[in-house]
DNA sequence: ATATTTAAAGATATTTTTGTCTTTATTTAA
DNA sequence: TTAAATAAAGACAAAAATATCTTTAAATAT
């Protein structure tokens, strides 16, 4: 469904959305350890992350990373389009060049509508909500 | 969503349906073409397939492929489950090592229904209608 | 029997994804 | 002004997925 890079997105952005308002930022290795993944694989990710506006980082000590904006603007929708682009949102299950009604694949009137609730699923959930929930205990982001 | 390889195990095996119940089989060159894929790697794929006992094959003059049994029992499901595994089934969207109520990660009550809606199409669509909407000309393999 | 046709199997190659390592740039604090 | 902490960037490596090539086995027809 997604490639790892971007559970890893998901995951992180994630954890920095769960931290204290008013905190520190959150520095790669803390990152990587909360969300159980390999670190510099994660900073390629956090990189790439930061150029697409989701994140800010900061150099030097008590440098890191933090949610850019509001974590109540920002979307799952955003986080995988950054990390595995479009493809999901848009492309044909049976690997058409392009989904279309004009000329759909055999599969295509059945999967539009996974799609869509998948797309919507992903465009109507914040940052902010699942953040709440792993600070709640009520979810959780290893293991 | 699916692996290249798992594309082309659900439009080999629709092409394959989709041919006249008493026609001859379907040869590797022959399915290939129909389904724009590279031969050699779809052989692989056609191999798999009758390993899991979802097609017949015959080598020789006339031989080739054919559906074993009903289409009408035959679900994507089983062909995804055949070349993919059933992560796309059971698997957490983030990555945990397990889905699970009891550990869910921070989008398991959102993913969970669109992975159901998923598995839930996967299950109900059977081969022989989706092979008819290619005979009919209302759907297509290719391009 | 032999030649031909076809799939199966196995080895190899290429590409993509995932992961690591090294160097550089920037910021902070002593 | 220097040392330490941190992210960024780029080179490199390993693993997985995709793709190809070669050899073998089986079936058919002559
Ligand atoms: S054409 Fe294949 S999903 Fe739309
Ligand atoms: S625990 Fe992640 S989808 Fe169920």
């Amino acid at each position: 469904m997604f490639s790892k890079a971007c559970k890893y997105a998901i995951n992180a952005m994630i954890y920095v959305a769960s931290l204290p308002e008013n905190g520190q930022r959150a520095g790669l290795k803390e990152i990587a350890k909360a969300i159980n993944s390999p670190e510099a694989f994660t900073a390629k990710i956090l990189q790439q992350l930061v150029r697409d506006e989701l994140l800010n980082s900061a150099k030097g000590p008590h440098g890191g990373f933090e949610i850019q904006g509001n974590p109540n603007t920002i979307t799952i929708a955003q986080i995988v389009g950054s990390i595995d682009g479009d493809m999901i949102f848009t492309g044909c299950a049976l690997g058409l060049e392009k989904c279309s009604e004009d000329h759909p694949c055999p599969v295509h009137h059945k999967f539009k509508a996974v799609r869509d609730h998948l797309t919507g699923m992903m465009l109507t959930t914040n940052l902010k909500d699942i953040a709440t929930r792993v600070n709640d205990g009520i979810s959780f982001l290893k293991y």
